[in-house]
DNA sequence: CATAATTTCTAGCAGTGCTAGAATCTGTGG
DNA sequence: CCACAGATTCTAGCACTGCTAGAAATTATG
C-alpha cells in the first residue's frame, strides 16, 4: 500500500511537471506568434525556449499543428469567457452592443490568436458533436443573445457572429482602416436591434 | 530603321513569351492550390509544371509571396466583375441579394483563391493610395449598393462587405455547416435592406 | 562566323517538420 | 549502497522548403 501511494504521488508529480511544460509550450508559442507572426513559431525555436529537444514537443503534441491547435482552443476558451462578461454585466447600451465591443477588443488585442483560431481549418465541421467544447461556449455566447427570435436566432447568431468575424478579420488584414471602428460598431448594433433583443438602453 | 523594327519585332515576341509563360505559373498555381492546397504550391512544383527551373519564377515574381499576391490580384479582378454582373442584371429580387449571391458563389466555387485574397495580409491598408485598384474595384461595387445612404453608405457597405466576407470564411473553414446557407442569404438580405436602397422585388 | 548579351540551368545554402536509435536519467528491487 | 529495468531525453539525420551565385547555353548582332 505504501508503495502504491508513493507510487501515485510520483505519478501526480510527473504529470503536474508534464502539464506546467506543456503550458509552457503554448505560451511561448503565443508570445512569439504575437511578437513576430507564426512563420517564426518554428519546433526548434520552442525547444530552445523551453530548453529540451526537439522530440519532446512531438511527445506533447504529435505536430506542429498539435501545438497550433492547443493555442487556438485556448483562444476559444478566453473568447467565450471574455463574451460572457461582456454578455451578463451590461454596463451602458445593448448587450448586443456590448457583445460586439467585447468580440471585437478580443480580435484587436490577439491579433496572432484570433488568426490561429480561424485560419487553420479544424476537420470536424462546427455543427457537428466532435467540435471542441470551447468553440461551441463561444458561440453560445451569440446564440443567447438572439434567444427571443424564436426558430431564426441560430440562423440570426451565425449572420451576427459572420459580422464580427468579418470586422475582425478585415482589420486584422488592413482591409479597413482601424479609424472608423466606432462608427462600424454602431452601425452593427443598430442593424442587428430587433425587438425582442435586450436593447434598452441606460 | 529597319534594324530597329527588327528588334522591336523581337522584342514584342519575348514579351509576349514572357507574359505566356507568367500566365502558366499563376494558372499552374491556381489549379494547384484549388485541388491540393497552398501548401502544395511549392516552387519546385511550378517549376516543374511551366518546365523551367526555378530561378525563371522569381525573375518573374521576385518571391514564392510575389506568386500568390498575383493570383490574388487576379482572383479581385474576377470577384469585381462578378459583382458588377450580379448588380447590373438583377433578375428577380433586390440588388442586395444579387451581390450577396454572387460574392458567396464566388467565394464557394473557389475556396483556395478565395483564401489567397484575404488570407495574405498585403502590406498597404485598403483606405490608401496604394491599394490595388482591383480590390478598389470590387469593393466600389458594394459601395453603389448603398449609396442612397449618405454619409453612412461607407461605413454601412463595409459592414454589409464584412458579414459577406464572415459567412465566406466562416463557411470555408468549416464552422458554418452549409446547409443552412439560403437562409444565412435571406437574413443578411433583411437585415440590409434600408429605404433608399434598391429592394424592389418582381 | 565570332563575339557580345541575354537567358537559363546546375548546384548548393540555410532553414523547416519530423523521427529512429542511442544515451541518459529515474525509481525500484536486493 | 548498488545493479538493473523502464521511462525519458537527446543526437543526428532525412527529405523537404525558399532562395541564389556562378556556370553553361542560347540568342542576337557586328
Amino acid at each position: 500500500m505504501a508503495i502504491k501511494l508513493a507510487n501515485s504521488r510520483i505519478a501526480e508529480r510527473k504529470e503536474r511537471d508534464r502539464q506546467a511544460r506543456r503550458g509552457q509550450i503554448i505560451s511561448a508559442a503565443r508570445r512569439i506568434a504575437e511578437l513576430e507572426g507564426w512563420s517564426n513559431v518554428t519546433v526548434r525555436r520552442l525547444s530552445d525556449e523551453i530548453s529540451y529537444s526537439q522530440p519532446v514537443l512531438y511527445a506533447h503534441f504529435g505536430s506542429r499543428e498539435g501545438i497550433l491547435t492547443a493555442v487556438a482552443i485556448e483562444g476559444f476558451q478566453e473568447l467565450g469567457l471574455a463574451l460572457e462578461q461582456a454578455r451578463k454585466r451590461v454596463k451602458r447600451g445593448s448587450a448586443v452592443e456590448s457583445v460586439a465591443t467585447g468580440y471585437l477588443g478580443f480580435a484587436a488585442a490577439s491579433p496572432a490568436l484570433y488568426e490561429v483560431m480561424f485560419s487553420l481549418r479544424l476537420s470536424v465541421p462546427f455543427g457537428e458533436s466532435a467540435t471542441p467544447p470551447e468553440l461551441r461556449f463561444a458561440f453560445s455566447q451569440i446564440l443567447e443573445l438572439f434567444r427571443g427570435q424564436g426558430s431564426k436566432s441560430e440562423v440570426v447568431s451565425e449572420v451576427f457572429w459572420a459580422t464580427l468575424h468579418g470586422i475582425a478579420e478585415l482589420t486584422r488584414t488592413r482591409r479597413f482602416p482601424p479609424s472608423r471602428q466606432k462608427e462600424r460598431v454602431r452601425s452593427l448594433v443598430e442593424i442587428f436591434s430587433f425587438p425582442g433583443v435586450e436593447t434598452a438602453r441606460v
